[in-house]
DNA sequence: TTGTACGCGTTATCAC
DNA sequence: GTGATAACGCGTACAA
């Protein structure tokens, strides 16, 4: 069933049977309705392949969100998907597997779907080169992706995303404030970009502080509940930190249920901080000490630019927002 | 740049650049390395929407999604795109609005896309005819959605899913073996397909066991954390019930934190039952008694079912499974 | 082993 | 207001 069939079923042209679907105006209302009958009894649907192979302009916004699980990218996608279709943009979701390379995925991503734009959330950079999107001339926005400081503003794209390592290093010093001095930071790996960032704010602030840095202090959870539990069971099997950073919320949560099943008190005993601003670091009990990201702020600012480029203004601009602690009550003063 | 340019600048034909892209055997080693050389040097990526409207079998198996935000359903994607994967197909995930139709959007999907086989977590299919995917001669799984029990086995559909009601009833009478008579839910809404079959389960679990209704029992969450504590704690100014059964975990974490700040003790003073058996149910203090849906057995079966009907049994079945209870914490006896 | 030519389903251009 | 027809970029049958 396709547009052929629909227009000799209906006694008219392809054309005039394209007029319809696309609602051009320039088609009698008899016609029109006529021919809609024929669709909807037939249940025509237009093969969009063939469409988005023949426009010239799809008014299509890329999203590129690397995987598929991740609550804190989820959210930032419903406010950008308001602005584009407010401006009357179609926008496709893409999601990137976790190995795969997302300068290379983004490059397709474009090209394939003949984009007027993207935005990828998350996400890996690293191999980012000057000339790597010299050849694209739609706007590229990375949020909340972390990027070699050097190549800030130099490239065809814009960035959106907080400054990590400041946050971490405000988080830190607030617990050395109240008194830390041996605190724990439960991290994903060595490699992941933005809880590298985050490990970096820690030790600049004990080292500002003068507080020695003991490598035992150093957790791996992979973002996971299940494996920040675990390693902090381990952790409080040989000694006892008087706080735990988590650079995740949910790891945050592996760390608090882990110190009250040692028989523990949050707070109390072990203080913890988590990162992100998540919804159930409010809801948890205790409350959590979270820095909080402002995701709604990112995911406004990274549509508005975008479609700033979109309208003629070419800037590419970087932007890295601050992050603010918002204090629950998982941390006390000692 | 097209297979056109590419097969100018490589000095071959278009067929050979094509045989080069598809990894066809029948090209001279080092023509395909010439031709392999030109692409990365000029970034050749095809028009994916070229190839699939020329392609008679894309092996494409689409995912269709309800929302972006559904870390319920989105582990389920993860496992089931494993076995697309390994069965050599390609997966395409597409997410659906909320106030989307999902009969349309499947049917449009499989027909824009030219999919193999499609598979649909959560959504509502409620208008759902014996007739509706008639004319669709691809498997189509509907997992994790409501159906009017009328429909099962009778269209062209497989549906796996578990039996909400029966599994809420279950809930709700461990609560009443306990001792509990003044029992409160947290639903979604009145409209909400699943969490209708679960009240149902309540109101059948409260008749069978003589226990009067009460309307004020019935609270409205929206699936929403915040909802949930919001109304709990307006509840909680009129009336103390010993049990609140939520028909979602995050639901259940609303509850929990309503119940703690309006000063009262989770299991001792009220105690709660949750669904869904999300992790955080576990790691909550106390952790939450909750229905665990058996999401892996679910997602599995889904995959594999799909592809069993395209490969030749062409059997369309409908599966309830059994949610089971998982004790937690937070109930008591009385 | 390689090249030519046609058709996939649609939209845009032009003629009527 | 409407219809014929040439692209869009690719895969493939068939020819060479």
């Amino acid at each position: 069933m396709n547009i052929k069939d629909i227009a000799r079923l209906s006694g008219v042209g392809v054309s005039t049977v394209s007029r319809v679907v696309n609602n051009h105006p320039d088609v009698k209302k008899e016609t029109r309705e006529h021919v809609l009958n024929i669709i909807k009894e037939y249940n025509y649907i237009p093969n969009s392949s063939a469409r988005v192979l023949k426009q010239i302009s799809t008014k299509n916004i890329g999203i590129l969100i690397k995987g598929i699980f991740n609550p804190f990218l989820s959210e930032m996608v419903s406010i950008i998907s308001k602005k584009i279709q407010f401006e009357g943009y179609t926008m496709l979701l893409q999601h990137t597997e976790v190995e795969e390379d997302d300068i290379e995925s983004t490059l397709r991503f474009i090209k394939e779907r003949k984009l007027q734009g993207v935005i990828c959330l998350g996400g890996k950079f690293n191999d980012i080169q000057e000339d790597t999107f010299k050849h694209i001339d739609v706007p590229i926005i990375l949020t909340s992706i972390n990027l070699p400081v050097a190549m800030n503003n130099k490239q065809h794209v814009s960035i959106i995303d907080i400054n990590n390592e400041e946050a971490a290093y405000k988080a830190v010093n607030y617990l050395i404030e109240k008194g830390h001095k041996d605190i724990s930071i439960m991290i994903c790996d060595e490699k992941e970009a933005a809880s590298l960032e985050r490990y970096k704010g820690y030790c600049r602030a004990l080292e500002e502080s003068n507080i020695p840095f003991d490598k035992e202090n150093v957790l791996k959870g992979h973002y996971l509940m299940e494996k920040a539990y675990e390693e902090t069971i381990k952790l409080l099997q040989n000694k006892k930190p008087t706080a735990i950073f988590a650079v995740s919320d949910s790891m945050a949560i592996g760390v608090a249920k882990a110190i009250t099943d040692s028989g523990l008190q949050i707070g109390q005993d072990i203080s913890i901080v988590g990162f992100d601003g998540m919804d159930i670091a409010q809801y948890y009990t205790p409350t959590i000490t979270t820095v909080k990201q402002p995701r709604e702020e990112m995911a406004k600012l990274s549509a508005d630019l975008l479609f700033e480029q979109l309208n003629g203004n070419k800037q590419s601009i970087s932007i890295l927002l601050d992050a603010d602690l918002i204090e629950g009550n998982s941390c006390i003063e000692i």
